[in-house]
RNA sequence: GCUCCCAUCGUCUAGAGGCCUAGGACGGAGCCCUCUCAAGGCUUAAACCGGGGUUCGAAUCCCCGUGGGAGCGCCA
């Protein structure tokens, strides 16, 4: 049999970072056992779903490279489709017309909740055989009576329900339109999804899901829920944690690979392992890995492993991400070889790309010196290694690191200095900083002609001084 | 209130009855390396929610508390 999961996410919010653990895990499954990956959107709710939260669903989805193997599907395209499926359940008898009104249903919560009961609906309306004028009614699946069902989750073992707990849900409105609950079993039957995974704040709705699925006699899913993912001070996420919106993380300059990572991370472990790409999770990830307990979100380990990831990185990937962040600064690069030396060089001290890209502008521009760093390297001690090392230079006909370093160390033993009294004047000469990659390093990727020209200039301010 | 779920360092976790003097990681502290910043290496502080059982033996199994979470909508 071959597995079939999904995701099924309804844009009535952004994609977050929890929704995102939710379709990774599902997604990892599908990969992990060759399986089908389904993505379906749950728009029913026409006043809340927008067309912005679907777009950064898709839009996310696709820069995480959690990619849909079906779909996605709307929801809001397949009304047909419950129509029909109420009106068999009609006709079976295992749905009937209900006629309470919105008050009367309030009023009886009110007086259950007050009586210190469950509030649910008392089956008023379960025997009703005509209508009643000027209602429209809604229509209520008929839960069974008595009885238990199990739900068979393979995270958190057989949970049990009493059918005695549950009441006969509305399937469809007033209007006729048909209710989450509903859809999301005629969608998993028609899409013949065999693993649901999804965040355990939908444990309480299986078994409903389950009793409904029976009805349809259709054969039940595999189920797997999720624990929750809580903000950094342990409280359920929201937008007082900012990182309203996936597609954030990627515009701070987080490498998708590095959030999956970290998210993977959150309930699932191999030993002692924390840095993973993504193909070895497809082979590593399994779902009775998954631990029960909610996580709480961190975002200096999440800022940890994507340095982690960055300094694995080939230059020319992190090169694709960081021309944009150079963008968004107003530094407009062209030179893709440039840009993924600049990358090489950078990429072991930036935790972000767009760290990095901050930190990488002096290897495009420089427009002047940072005080404190010039006050404090390019004064008159300065101007002695700075001519001397700037002799030899331009002599220097094989620009490399090697050639480059060997030059810098042999100025500081000919003029019997630490090597940082060579070392830290350059670098503010061609950095307007005191902090850059090692100089040679720097010095190469920079090149000739601007490291000529920035030595130059440094000497003519170091000698005012 | 009722039902369901959960419970190891601050945080993420390892732990399937003896391997636990509870391991790793992030973060913290200190040291080393060093041309700066990093990266890296080493050291260090830091946890089994409480109480009862079961057992020769419990972080691990059972029960009861306690704490946290979810659900109980003509929301999803």
């Amino acid at each position: 049999m071959t597995v079939r999961s999904r995701f099924a996410p309804s844009p009535t919010g952004l994609l977050h970072i929890g929704g995102v653990r939710t379709a990774l895990f599902s997604w990892l499954y599908a990969r992990r056992h060759g399986g089908v990956f389904i993505l379906r959107i749950e728009d029913t709710d026409r006043e809340r779903s927008t067309e912005a939260a679907t777009q950064v669903i898709l839009d996310g989805m696709q820069w995480l490279g959690l990619t849909a193997d079906e779909g996605p599907f709307y929801q809001t395209r397949r009304m047909d489709r419950y129509a029909e499926v109420i009106e068999q359940f009609l006709a079976s008898g295992h749905a009937y017309r209900c006629y309470c009104t919105k008050e009367e249903l309030e009023a009886m919560r009110a007086r259950q909740m007050a009586a210190k009961q469950k509030p649910r609906y008392d089956g008023t309306c379960r025997n009703r055989t005509t209508p009643r004028a000027g209602v429209d009614p809604v229509v209520r699946f008929r839960n069974p009576l008595d009885g238990t069902v199990v739900v068979e989750d393979v995270i958190h073992g057989n949970v049990v329900f009493d059918n005695a707990e549950l009441d006969d849900l509305i399937i469809a409105r007033s209007d006729g339109s048909p209710t989450y609950n509903f859809c999301v079993v005629v969608d998993d039957m028609d899409m013949r999804v065999t693993h649901v995974i999804r965040g355990d704040d939908h444990l309480n709705n299986t078994p409903r899901q389950i009793n409904m699925l029976r009805a349809l006699g259709a054969t039940l899913p595999v189920y797997g829920h999720l624990p929750m993912i809580l903000g950094a001070d342990g409280t359920k996420l929201s937008k007082r944690h900012g990182a309203v919106s996936v597609l954030q993380y990627r515009d701070e300059g987080y490498l998708p690979e590095a959030l999956l990572n970290y998210l993977v991370r959150l309930g699932w472990s191999h030993g002692d392992r924390e840095v993973f790409t993504l193909a070895e999770l497809t082979q590593l990830f399994d779902i009775g890995d998954v631990n029960k307990s909610a996580s709480a979100f961190s975002p200096d380990k999440l800022l940890w492993l994507n340095q982690q990831h960055i300094m694995r990185a080939a230059p020319e990937l992190l090169a694709r991400y960081l021309k944009p962040q150079l963008a968004a600064i107003g530094i407009v690069v062209d030179d893709d070889a440039k840009l993924a030396a600049v990358a090489h060089a950078m990429r072991e001290r930036a935790k972000t790309l767009k760290e990095m890209a901050l930190n990488s502008t002096y290897f495009f521009k420089l427009d002047g010196y940072d005080e404190k760093a010039a006050k404090k390297n390019l004064t008159s001690e300065a101007v002695r290694p700075l001519t001397v090392v700037l002799e030899k230079l331009a002599a220097l006909t094989d620009w490399r690191a090697a050639a480059i370093h060997d030059i810098v160390n042999l100025t500081a033993a000919e003029l019997q200095v630490g090597l940082g009294k060579v070392a830290q004047p350059i670098r503010v000469a061609v950095s307007g900083t005191a902090v850059s990659p090692p100089i040679d390093s720097t010095l190469e990727v920079l090149g000739r002609e601007t490291t000529i020209t920035r030595l130059q200039r440094a000497l003519d301010y170091a000698s005012r001084q």
